[in-house]
RNA sequence: GCGCCCGUAGCUCAGCUGGAUAGAGCAUCUGACUACGGAUCAGAAGGUCGGGAGUUCGAAUCUCUCCGGGCGCGCCA
């Protein structure tokens, strides 16, 4: 049970006492950033004091007082501090429990929430062009996309993994003659795609094959290996092509002619996003009648709309400006808009020694995905690019991601997985088994750096919830890095197995190194990272 | 001009639904194994949280404004 459910139900009786109404007030408790002000803390008194018509100190002395006297349980000490902060000081028993916890719900339950409720999740990530291999920017969004949808699990959402493929339309012409260029070994055209990878792609092309047709499966496929090393498994790659003709597209268009949503006007059919918090309204059949790019992906979200309960969009800071059009046309279409999530990663920047890694779109002038993963490995490319919130533009050092040393935190953090494993085979070697829970003696661990890889577990449900919440993965990775500068830090100062140290002792400390191994595996996962045996 | 993101230690970045003395890694300096992997650990130093104003018991966090950087603002995709 989590320490706050019994110092809140205390705090609750105690403002009941003192004739404060506490039933709709959500009582924040909190680990003090400084430890002279206890293990938890809360700020009830400053909250309420003004509506109970006193203050905060004196509120936080009665609460006090009565706390004390019937102290929830571990706790050892109440005392008021600066404005009125109630503190509790807790007998380590409460770290105890948190150890029991982890062990008892395993790496399959612990931090594991019910946010989503079992909601059917639509999660849409990369969606690049099928006419060349990813680059190194798309790394980002894939990365961040898996991991979101693996968070979403965890927090009980029902996620289904999709790739959309834009293999429609201008640009897909322009790649079959360029790649149909190629195999006669001329240059493409000058609207063409000129990239190098074209001329290896017509190579292995049959003579015989539809350059259009044939280029979209290559294309796939080298976007399926690449992201396949990043350990990035869509569960649906949805072709545009198909909506012309399934005719959802048609279908589209007349549900919003029924609606009222599209409107003509000098030969054109208009959509009407004014109304909805765009800026302008916005065209879906051009006057020549050929759709706008923006008709397929209406269609396109009105199809995964009636197969999902949510959606969430990964896109890429150069799409930002669409959000408004495609919230105000799923409104459009009778959908809540706050069911469609779209996030933005910024953009990525790739320094090698220093000097800044030029990219290009044009002329197909870019670091492809497959060299930063050969370059730096698919763990520390994952890791590196989960790091950072997807909110600020990235600085991605390949010299640092490739260094496997200290400058780089997924190996500090793979390495601690892999002592953990170290240590129980060497326990295991001297004779020691794992022993049921019941028969290990917990309050034996008492040692700072013990009760520290203890606290930072009892942490990780709350990251989890809260990485959940706000679509921010980078809080695991920083999660992962503590427990792991906790789990060295008691490696040098606690030994598990050895001539000074108890076979309790030794017990009771392969229970905790198990427990920490829970917390990095369950991290490490919904990173989408490896969690090694041995390095 | 309008919209979105960013501005925190020398560098790369956390912290942002308000909490007490603003954190981590790297870099710099000083230390630590005759026992579990030194890819490790301990310590030191390092800050006008871009500037200003407001809200209040309290602001890196919320509001306004200004400055600086990035990305967008098509009957292109």
């Amino acid at each position: 049970m989590d320490i706050r459910e019994h110092l809140r139900s205390g705090l609750s009786a105690a403002l009941a006492q003192v004739g404060v109404d506490s039933h709709d007030l959500e009582i924040a408790l909190e680990r003090p950033a400084n430890r002279d002000h206890g293990d938890w803390s809360s700020n009830v008194a400053l909250v309420t004091a003004k509506s109970a018509g006193t203050n905060p100190r004196a509120l936080g002395q009665q609460l006090v007082d009565l706390l004390a006297a019937d102290p929830p349980p571990h706790v050892t000490a109440v005392e008021l501090a600066g404005p009125g902060f109630v503190n509790f000081r807790l007998a380590d028993t409460w770290l105890h429990d948190v150890l029991t916890d982890v062990l008892e719900q395993g790496e399959a339950d612990y931090a594991r929430h019910n946010l989503g409720a079992g909601a059917r999740l639509n999660v849409e990530f990369v969606s690049a062009n099928p006419n060349k291999p990813l680059h190194a920017g798309h790394g980002r969004g894939a990365c961040y996309g898996d991991s979101i949808a693996r968070l979403r699990e965890r927090c009980g959402y029902q996620v289904t993994r999709e790739n959309y493929i834009n293999d429609r339309g201008v640009q897909m012409a322009r790649y079959g003659e360029s790649l149909a260029a190629r195999k006669r070994g001329e240059e493409p055209p000058e609207d063409g795609y000129q990239g190098d990878y074209l001329i290896d792609w017509a190579a292995e092309m049959p003579d015989d094959a539809d350059p259009l047709d044939w280029g979209r499966e290559r294309a796939l496929a080298s976007h399926r290996a690449t992201l396949a090393q990043l350990n990035v498994h869509h569960d649906v790659w949805f072709s545009e092509r198909s909506m012309v003709d399934s005719g959802a597209i048609d279908e589209t268009l007349s549900d919003l002619r029924e609606r009222d949503a599209v409107f003509d006007h000098d030969g054109a059919v208009w959509l009407r996003t004014t109304a909805l918090g765009d800026d302008k309204d916005r065209v879906l059949v051009k006057g020549d009648g050929d759709l706008t790019y923006l008709t397929p992906d209406i269609a396109y979200h009105r199809d995964k709309f009636s197969r999902s309960d949510r959606l969430f969009n990964v896109w890429g800071a150069d799409h930002h400006g669409y959000v408004a059009r495609m919230k105000a046309a799923m409104q459009l279409l009778g959908h809540d808009p706050g069911e469609l999530e779209i996030a933005i990663t910024q953009m990525v920047d790739f320094t090698r020694s220093g000097e800044e890694v030029k990219m290009s779109g044009r002329s197909g002038d870019f670091i492809a995905l497959d060299d930063i993963i050969a370059e730096v490995g698919p763990d520390a490319a994952r890791f590196t690019y989960l790091i950072q919130s997807v909110d600020s533009r990235q600085t991605f050092d390949l010299d640092v991601v490739a260094e496997q040393g200290m400058d780089n935190p997924v190996f500090y953090v793979q390495y601690a997985h892999a002592r953990i494993c170290s240590i129980v085979s060497r326990a295991a070697d001297a004779g020691f088994r794992p022993a049921p829970l019941a028969e290990t003696k917990i309050e034996l661990l008492v040692h700072p750096r013990e009760l520290e890889i203890l606290r930072s577990l009892q942490e990780l449900p709350d990251v989890v919830r809260l990485a959940c919440l706000d679509n921010g993965p980078h809080r695991v990775a920083a999660w992962a890095r503590e427990q792991a500068a906790a789990l060295h830090g008691f490696y040098h100062e606690c030994y598990v197995v050895g001539d000074g140290v108890s076979t309790e002792v030794t017990q009771a400390r392969l229970a905790l190194v198990a427990a920490s191994q829970v917390g990095l595996r369950v991290a490490l996962d919904l990173l989408g990272v490896s969690a090694p045996e041995s390095m």
